[in-house]
DNA sequence: TCGACACTTTGACGTACGACGAAGTGTCTG
DNA sequence: CAGACACTTCGTCGTACGTCAAAGTGTCGA
């Protein structure tokens, strides 16, 4: 505090600043972990439109909490180093605990973690459990569904991946078939069988021409439908029932 | 990141905009070695008025980043604990470096560390220094001027000083009179040595009628002069030679 | 008891910033 | 090549918040 060799002095207020946005401090916890996300899946996560993220994003970057690293049509974000989630921490510890009001504003990203649409096809915790079971059961082969960062090869996070061939089994088609999806009436030209990484659930869900064939039928069958918000979908009922009696997949809540 | 037992969700966003703001932030940071300061000190710190400085001091405490206790009509703000001054520090690393701009701002602070006014006599370095000066000349006797909080019983930083009693010797006596400083003359009610604990340098500085009569002295051979911010003190060419010719007193810069 | 002082509260003002819809850019799919 | 998609940029709107002067409260000293 004296006027002593005062080393490079720093302007805290500034970095405060970038945290104290209530939807950037949603978005940089989700990359707290280390995960790199797309813009889009951290808009749905701090419950913004995607133009109020793009804004918030460039905001982080420019302000050197979070790099950014282009894949095509995607931008992936993470945390620009530990001492970015050291300080997040910290800040965690002097924190009051989150009220009320604020929790109800994580409702969306909540529906959005257990079901969603991506592209045609289903994903989220419903997605993925998709993909598990029918892994389980043997309809399916060629990988265990898990996305492990340091093995991907070029599969990221909330695209399609490319780094696996899933092969569908004879039994697979019969099970299908019970479900009212029949895998011979598939699109032609497009790849039946595709996957994305799921970026909530860090493992895959099914996608392609049976991907989508699959979530059209749910929706016939009216397992699942619609949520309020865009890309929320909701299991009904009925779905879960369904699910757990033909797939044996139970939902969490 | 799952739907696993979610400890305790903290509002870091909260924590975060109280830091956000560059007037907190720099009172803050004068807090952070642990100091407890009085509203007025932080104010000038800070380089807003009282009322700014008010408000912002009771929304810290609201936020519980910082603690008050009242000592008469001063108030004295100190970190709430270790882990704010840790999170000070996590955002230190992380925070770009201080703008000009915002340095500029902070001169009225370095101003008013150099040398300004406390009631009717001098502090900052200025006052803390002219009673540095007056003990190794053995001008006063009764302790060596440095403020121990540990030690210290009932004084406080930014007022009175009533733990120690300082003796002004025959020596003492004549210095001053070739300063110009009648010691003969001193208002006859008012006791002539008295000292504050200065709330920049940890060290005491001139108070009582003394320290009055010394101030206004050099006003009068205009060694030092009004600043243009509210008890800004500058010392001026003729008073850096006289002081050290004197008193053998070097102010830094 | 009165005035000086430390601090807070109130009220008014200006502005910085987050929100979104709509339009624009680049990339992938079929 | 056309369309869908991920993302950004632009323009506009509303509001939350920092700022200070002035007035109000409590404490100290003469």
């Amino acid at each position: 505090m004296r006027d002593e060799p005062l080393k490079q002095q720093t302007d805290i207020a500034r970095a405060a600043a970038l945290i104290a946005d209530p939807s950037r401090a949603r978005m940089l916890k989700c990359l707290a972990d280390g995960r790199s996300l797309p813009a889009s899946a951290l808009a749905g996560e701090a419950g913004v439109s995607a133009a109020t993220a793009s804004v918030h994003l460039a905001k982080l970057v420019e302000g050197e909490l979070v790099t950014v690293s282009r894949q095509g049509r995607h931008r992936y974000y993470r945390l620009a180093g530990a001492d970015v989630s050291a300080a997040l921490e910290a800040l965690a510890l002097i924190a009051p605990p989150l009220s009320v009001t604020s929790l109800k504003q994580s409702n969306r990203a909540g529906a959005l973690h257990r079901a969603r649409s991506c592209y045609d096809h289903l994903a989220g915790q419903l997605g993925a459990g998709l993909m598990g079971a029918l892994l389980d059961h043997g309809a399916l082969t060629g990988h265990d569904g898990v996305h492990r960062p340091d093995e991907a090869v070029r599969d990221r996070p909330a695209s399609y991946g490319r780094d696996i061939r899933y092969e569908l089994t004879d039994s697979g088609r019969e099970q299908l078939r019970q479900l009212g999806v029949d895998t011979d009436r598939l699109p032609p030209r497009r790849p039946a069988v595709g996957y994305c990484v799921d970026w909530s659930e860090h493992r895959h869900h099914l996608a392609g021409g049976l991907g989508a064939a699959l979530a059209a039928r749910l929706f016939e069958l009216e397992w699942v439908r619609w949520g309020a918000a865009p890309r929320v979908v909701l299991v009904t009922d009925a779905g879960a029932a369904g699910l757990r009696r033909s797939l044996g997949l139970t939902l969490a809540r």
